[in-house]
DNA sequence: GGAATTAGTGGGTCGCCACCCACTATAGGG
DNA sequence: CCCTATAGTGGGTGGCGACCCACTAATTCC
């Protein structure tokens, strides 16, 4: 039989805790785990929720128009695009005035789907934060949000 | 010419953003992605980087104690001690009461190679964290070490 | 109406990471 | 002693995400 391991011996490096790069890399890893794995047993991946998002919050797009939003590759969009119309969760039609472009907007069920999606978001989220109370949550996703900014705009 | 976007067809889906799971995610990716690159630089990976901070931290480790504190696989651990002792940066000798096993010490090179890893966290910190001031990085440090430790033993 | 450009698609590659298996060497229990 | 368990190693696999190239269809520019 295996000794239980003392808890010390399973403590992380202070060294490593200090630093605030690896907290994140760290934790957003364990985030982004979780919820992929809740997606993928909808055989769905992140960047299907993101998709979703992006109709959901600003009307139907342009394939091209949603791979610049979301700074994906296109042929990848495609295959995203492909997925989730063929499960109904998208609708894709030819843009009548440029017929090359295919204008991609939410259904009944993206819509759907896309709440419950959030839901799981959420559910992760109280795993993930459960040592926070409301308002340091609140703080946290604060700092978080401009942390964010920067790095969209800054680069 | 491409026509400049406009900074709305950027932006991220709100719906999104309100999600920390995905505030997390995301920024825990460009922490790791934008440290990894660093380390890649100089030949090393993240595990590296691990366990140079956990035998500065705790001091010599049998290579079976570096695999239960930082929860690598047993052959992956070996391929980065491995790397790191070719490179003069840990030393290894065999445990002389047991003779299976490996102890792993850090080298006065190693030592060296760490101060010089976390300069580079610190610098990927300023990147990330740039908009914050170093009051509210305080606050998210603890924030985010409160939440690592409920991680940790939470499950 | 040909040339150059753009939107979308299909079919790959590559690197990373986690994981697993087979094997050797050593230790310890009956 | 033999049998089982443990420490470490080498090699390999599979999933995934990012990226890239070639190609078609449609548009625009001259």
């Amino acid at each position: 039989m295996a000794p239980e391991p003392s808890p010390a011996a399973r403590a992380l490096p202070p060294t490593l805790l200090d630093l605030g790069t690896y907290l994140l890399s760290r934790i957003g890893k364990t985030a982004r785990g979780r919820l992929a794995e809740r997606l993928t047993r909808r055989g769905l991946r992140l960047w299907d929720m993101a998709v979703l998002a992006a109709l959901a919050d600003f009307g139907p797009h342009a394939q091209r128009d949603l791979v610049q939003r979301l700074g994906i590759d296109p042929s990848d969009m495609a295959k995203v695009v492909d997925q989730l119309a063929a499960a109904g969760h998208v609708e894709r039609t030819r843009d009548q005035a440029d017929r090359r472009r295919v204008s991609v907007a939410l259904t009944g069920a993206g819509r759907a789907l896309l709440a419950e999606l959030e839901a799981e978001a959420r559910a992760v989220q109280d795993e993930v934060l459960a040592p926070l109370d409301p308002e340091e949550r609140r703080v946290l996703q604060e700092l978080l949000l401009r942390v964010q900014r920067g790095l969209s705009d800054g680069g």
